[in-house]
DNA sequence: CCTACCGATCGGTAGG
DNA sequence: CCTACCGATCGGTAGG
């Protein structure tokens, strides 16, 4: 963000971007303050203009990925009644997400149970409403004969996970593109479920 | 494993047993010391009797379950030839492992990166040696005519990570077996490289 | 197995 | 935005 030499005014969104990419590559636990300082060019008491704590930092990480993470559902599936419509939707969605917002991803699967209560049971409810959701268009589609699995949770959890993951691996320079990698876990989820 | 008031000699088996639980809920960063001794009902001095550092515990933890996944999958797929039977054999070990070492599964995926040099690199190049062997099955299941997808290298990471998953909402007095579970993910599996 | 203690570093505050 | 500084806690050692 910053670079060696120049001069930029921190802002709250720079103090974000800084923690969002050390707490992926490091964890919560493992950055400290004084890492973000430095990778802002200022010590870290200065911080404190721009943030209220290391835990509030983590804290509007996660709430406002957990809450775009729902949005893109709503925005992917709304309007779509027919299952496999509504499976391919949310799943391009939810792995388009994982390519292009890696970083907040990351920090949201390993540390949101280092947020302190009742913040980190708010934000798991909040997960939880996307699983459910999830869940729900598999049930239909079994309930209607178009999908063909024997256990919907177990299939919901393999579809939700495996497009978790491609936060772990995708590279922006990588032989694949967001939407391609997207397009192909789209069509991994349709088979997994059995409707095609 | 040390019920209050009993008198229990610590060893270090009690030391890693105790290292990899807390490990697992709060992450290696987010572990004292003094919580492992904590758990033993002893000092924290003391537990230097039976390891050599903090450090040497993750990576004691880390390198037995990257051999042991290394072994199942040899074990596993030792004598077959036919990709769908490997393919088969190799996910069932895969998937009943991280039903059944899940605090293991969670310490490697979260915390094998904050390992120091040169065993950080030394593990991920043997947890990449299992993940080379996944995708080998495909490529010959794919060259062999005997599965039908797009990408192998993206099946591959699919199905490693869907296993990987179950570490993270498998409970031993949940509704399903770890053998049912690994059942149903092999089918999975079968499903996303088309073998069926 | 313990008490006593080490230097280092942590998140955060005072005060300007 | 800074310097100076706080109490708490960290992993680890000395010495018995």
């Amino acid at each position: 963000m910053t670079r060696t030499g120049e001069r930029t005014t921190v802002t709250s969104d720079a103090v974000l971007d800084s923690a969002l990419t050390l707490f992926a590559a490091l964890g919560y636990h493992g950055t400290a303050l004084s890492q973000i300082a430095g990778a802002l060019e200022v010590r870290t008491p200065s911080l404190y203009n721009h943030m209220r704590s290391k835990h509030d930092l983590l804290l509007t990480i996660v709430r406002r990925t957990v809450t775009g993470v729902l949005d893109d559902f709503t925005a992917a599936t709304d309007g779509l009644t027919d299952p496999r419509d509504r499976l391919l939707a949310a799943t391009r969605a939810y792995a388009l997400r994982h390519a292009t917002h890696r970083r907040e991803a990351i920090v949201v699967n390993r540390d949101t149970s280092s947020l302190d209560e009742p913040h980190r049971s708010e934000m798991q409810a909040l997960r939880r409403t996307h699983d459910h959701a999830l869940r729900a268009i598999i049930e239909e589609g079994v309930a209607a004969g178009r999908f063909s699995i024997d256990s919907p949770a177990l299939g919901s959890f393999a579809i939700r996970e495996m497009c978790v993951s491609v936060a772990r691996w995708f590279r922006d320079d990588g032989p694949m593109t967001a939407e391609q990698v997207a397009e192909e876990y789209t069509g991994f989820a349709l088979r997994i479920v059995g409707a095609e």
